[in-house]
DNA sequence: ACGTAAACCTAAAGCCTTTCGGTTTCGGGG
DNA sequence: CCCCGAAACCGAAAGGCTTTAGGTTTACGT
């Protein structure tokens, strides 16, 4: 049959295809992805470097809803704040692809140019330069463990009737409400902001190159 | 061939000789597994409940090597502290099992236990009932963060040399050590502690079952 | 002693990933 | 205008993984 007049397949319709696979089904393959574009499964492999390159297009697009004007935000412990929430949010709302996107590194330029303007935040408000990755690494270990949070199952601590002594487990998980996951986050989102605002900066509460 | 006169096979033989090979290789199959141990495919099956069965004794393997006793110590932060220390470097011992360990609950009866233990801790302390696991969560999102964090390639952020506007973050990759996983740890966890020291105990600083 | 259950083997179905050659169409150079 | 290489899809196939099913031998309880 040859090669059609209008081409089927192209990287934007086979990352959102996999993306909606995994949002619906919680996993994806590449025969699942070309089945669903109404093509043969060796097709996609001439548009991709085979699953992993899907993978990457998926992270691209999970990454993209990342709202990049948090990091413009002043002051900086506000813009830093911001942008965790966003980085989140972004993972939040396709739970079951992080998994996927954990474990492999960051290539998106999109994604690097965020980081560049984070390192500069910190270092505009005085935090030497030897700490600031250790500070933005913490922040996406935040970042990324509440996120996987979210891709748990919902009854995650599923006790068994007949477990003796959790008896203060039960009543503690009985008191907690729907908001677990996010009271959670937001809990240790506060606490480290809190302390890196008694790190770096010597009582400057504004960036020098903002107002 | 039939049943042999001596068992080739048990669940501590399986689970063991799966987390070798994530430890070798970083992944593992039931016929790779099978291979080692001398034996087919199928007789494995015959032991475990499938694939997830074995991912549940590798659970099981890693969990296992976390320390219980640190839960006994003196403060209450002390001993959440260091409880959070040890149950990261469990993790950290096997770094290519997180991923596999990530997304699916924690079981075992001996873990369950434990975190009765940090419940009862934090109750005793004075903690609310219905913030009780919001910080029990916070911590272990800070803990399992940092853990993936070990697992994620040595370059997470590769630097292509073409990529304008990224010279603060370069120099501050260049900036870290070694050590950097360990130091954001490090800073989460004592950034979290030193925000939950304010939170519920009312000045106590020791545990009211304790000393 | 005898039947049942346990433990292993062989075989096979069905899925996935990836590669390779064949066929048709598009687009640029002569 | 013609031609030829590259692009895009199909068909097929190799090889691995997961899981199930049935067959055979050994151990154990009654």
């Amino acid at each position: 049959m040859g090669r059609p007049r209008t081409p089927l397949l192209d990287r934007e319709r086979i990352g959102a295809t996999a993306l909606e696979l995994l949002d619906e089904h919680g996993e994806f393959s590449v025969p699942q992805v070309a089945r669903r574009l109404g093509v043969q499964t060796g097709s996609v492999y001439h548009h991709v470097d085979g699953r992993a390159g899907v993978i990457e297009l998926v992270r691209e697009r999970v990454s993209a809803s990342i709202d990049t004007a948090t990091l413009d935000l002043h002051p900086w412990d506000t813009a830093l704040t911001a942008w965790a929430r966003s980085y989140r949010a972004a993972f939040a709302a396709h739970p079951h692809a992080i998994p996927l996107l954990m474990t492999s590194p960051v290539r998106a330029p999109k994604v690097l140019a965020q980081y560049e303007q984070a390192v500069r935040l910190l270092l505009d408000v005085g935090f030497p330069v030897d700490r600031v990755m250790t500070v933005i690494t913490a922040l996406e270990n935040l970042v990324l463990g509440s996120a996987l949070d979210l891709a748990a199952p919902e009854t995650m601590w599923e006790l068994p009737a007949d477990s003796p002594g959790t008896e203060n487990l039960a009543e503690a998980l009985a008191a907690i409400g729907p908001g677990r996951a996010d009271a959670a986050f937001e809990l240790a989102l506060g606490a480290f902001m809190e302390h890196c605002r008694t790190l770096g900066p010597s009582g400057a509460h504004s960036s020098p190159s903002g107002a």
